[in-house]
DNA sequence: GTTGAAAATGAAAGCGCTTTCATTCAAGAT
DNA sequence: ATCTTGAATGAAAGCGCTTTCATTTTCAAC
């Protein structure tokens, strides 16, 4: 079935040069003189040569590929950041291989390790809270590794990102300062996502600073508007009737979840009520009255990390940490409470 | 840097067998002695061995590897249809490499020719409209190949997915019924997207069978809430006035747009404007009054894929083309007109 | 015990490329 | 002319694995 497929062998031949003259052809084109460069490279068009990337992998020990393992590709901020990672590697010569491990830890080692064998040069991971296993491969490998949306605790990790804590300390305290004092926060799970747990962190410490605290109205589920919808109705429903007039929320579904879930009620948002989101996707700005979250540089994150992979590969030193800004966008959705 | 990494001879050393036995051991388990096969893998589990996939893909000639082409992964139904993929091939030791084009035609032979010189074993592409070059690249690869999200005309490619234009019809023909004479359509941009240009035909040849057409009230532009919402705008804009009680959209952020729109202006759906989508993503079913799309078998499209490469790979034959039911939902966005 | 066939193992030849090392070549200095 | 030197090229040795082919072992049947 498989077609005759040119070597470079084949391409050397034709060219009348040895093996060895055409690969430093195509790969450093310095180190040939022009007029046999052009012979090569007449000889690879004529032929159809397709570059045998296993061969080329095995013999120079590095395989110009770089691994990404995202929690789901169904997310905006994830998939922007992707494309932004695939659209830097792409710029010079690298491929991206991705895996989504649906937020099933097990997953997530099985997906590392396969990236792993595959040969990847490199890695980028979502957050700073993995399985020991994963860290044990990771680090078995020898490869560089950026971990993304979080900045590193324990500070000797590579890491780009932002303080998932403070950015959500700002929602709260913008919520605060428009008078709010009674709090409901929707979560993403905490187990195994620092991102979810530092956010929810975030909003206690600044509720706490206040002396206040919203811990009989926490609810944690799984990020998406149905999820964020079913959450707010059963703390509605739980709490005999609102007792609260702001609520956090871990990311915009949940948020936008809540709004919907609010207008089906009849609840006014922002006059009865008030919603704060996170990530700002396109549908924040959207949506009317327009959701007030936190706008992430998701694109900027994934095209850091992967300069900065490039840059490791090549031998440079770049900061351990690198910090991107994170901006509150005031809308519709937050105002005085009543 | 790199650390070092147990190959597969030292595991056969250690285990007190040959190169070739411990390959087989590994391998294909039924053609060792049992406990030789312990012996193997204790050795493996002993030294952390973890396979050198570029040495055996270059050993076996296949990469245990499919690579997927997409359009953009930011779409839900293109994400799901992902995540469908990897996990159908997962569950055969497979890995799937995934490239983005961002709907440029240069991109996407630029990603494939990449993918097929990392050696994937089979490919997964969206749609049947392709640059020549990349039929050319695909071709002299002598991989198989699943187009997905249509059926080939041409007959001879191997498709899985369903008529776009029959369905953009159904939907057309479900406002028909509804009593609706004049319609505008908001199309997806259709150079090179053959899925945007079959649902535009379907919708003409619905309305031409009834002596109809909305040749002036038809607007392409990015499948995007935002642009849907500008090209509403537009559109209303234009037409002195609206002269239309009916509008298909070429998907539901289309539709969900042209609907925040007409929320925007106060001009209520369906009681003066009907709408229609195209996909039935989660939003479609959870934005007030719910919008009346064409439900697609994303996750099944990627599934079938999956399936149906394993199986070719494997030999086996599979029918050429495998369609799939789309369904139409009727939410709350149509009506009889005013 | 033999014998023969099947099962299990080992030796060795690559897979298509990169890269070291040795060799040749061109050209300026003597 | 000869020598020197750096640039350009070629020969050959792997990279870590799979797989063919040959060899050894096992074990049932005689």
């Amino acid at each position: 079935m498989r077609k005759f497929s040119a070597r470079l062998a084949d391409v050397a031949h034709s060219a009348g040069v040895s093996l060895s003259t055409a690969s430093r052809a195509m790969a450093e084109p310095g180190l040939v003189r022009n007029d046999t460069r052009e012979k090569v490279e007449k000889a690879a068009a004529r032929l159809g040569y397709m570059p045998h990337g296993a061969a080329r992998a095995l013999a120079s020990r590095r395989s110009r590929t770089i691994g990404a393992v995202l929690p789901t590709v169904d997310n905006p901020i994830f998939a922007s950041a992707t494309q932004a990672i695939a659209r830097e590697l792409a710029s010079s010569g690298y491929t991206l291989l991705l895996a989504a491990y649906d937020y099933v830890s097990d997953t997530e080692v099985t997906l590392t390790r396969a990236l792993l064998e595959r040969g990847v040069d490199g890695l980028v991971l979502v957050g700073s809270d993995h399985p020991p296993e994963l860290f044990q491969v990771v680090e078995q490998a020898g490869i560089p590794c950026e971990f993304t949306w979080t900045l590193d605790s324990s500070g000797y990790r590579h890491c780009v990102g932002f303080s998932n804590r403070l950015a959500a300390a700002r929602a709260t305290q913008h919520l605060l300062e428009l008078g709010h004092r009674t709090f409901a926060v929707l979560s993403g799970h905490t187990a195994g996502n620092d991102r979810a747990r530092e956010r929810l962190a975030g909003v206690r410490e600044a509720l706490a600073a206040r002396g206040l605290s919203a811990d009989e109205r926490i609810l944690e589920t799984t990020f998406s508007l149905g999820h964020g919808r079913a959450a707010l109705r059963a703390l509605l429903d739980r709490s005999a009737g609102r007792d609260f007039t702001a609520l956090v929320c871990g990311n915009d579904l949940l948020a936008l979840g809540a709004l919907l879930e609010c207008q089906a009620r009849g609840i006014r948002v922002p006059e009865e009520l008030s919603i704060t989101g996170f990530d700002d996707i396109e549908l924040a700005a959207e949506l009317p009255p327009g959701l007030t979250t936190l706008h992430v540089p998701s694109a900027e994150i994934g095209r850091r990390a992967a300069v900065r992979l490039l840059e490791r590969l090549a031998g440079r030193e770049v900061a351990r940490e690198e910090q991107l800004p994170v901006e509150l966008i005031v809308r519709g959705t937050t105002g005085p409470p009543p």
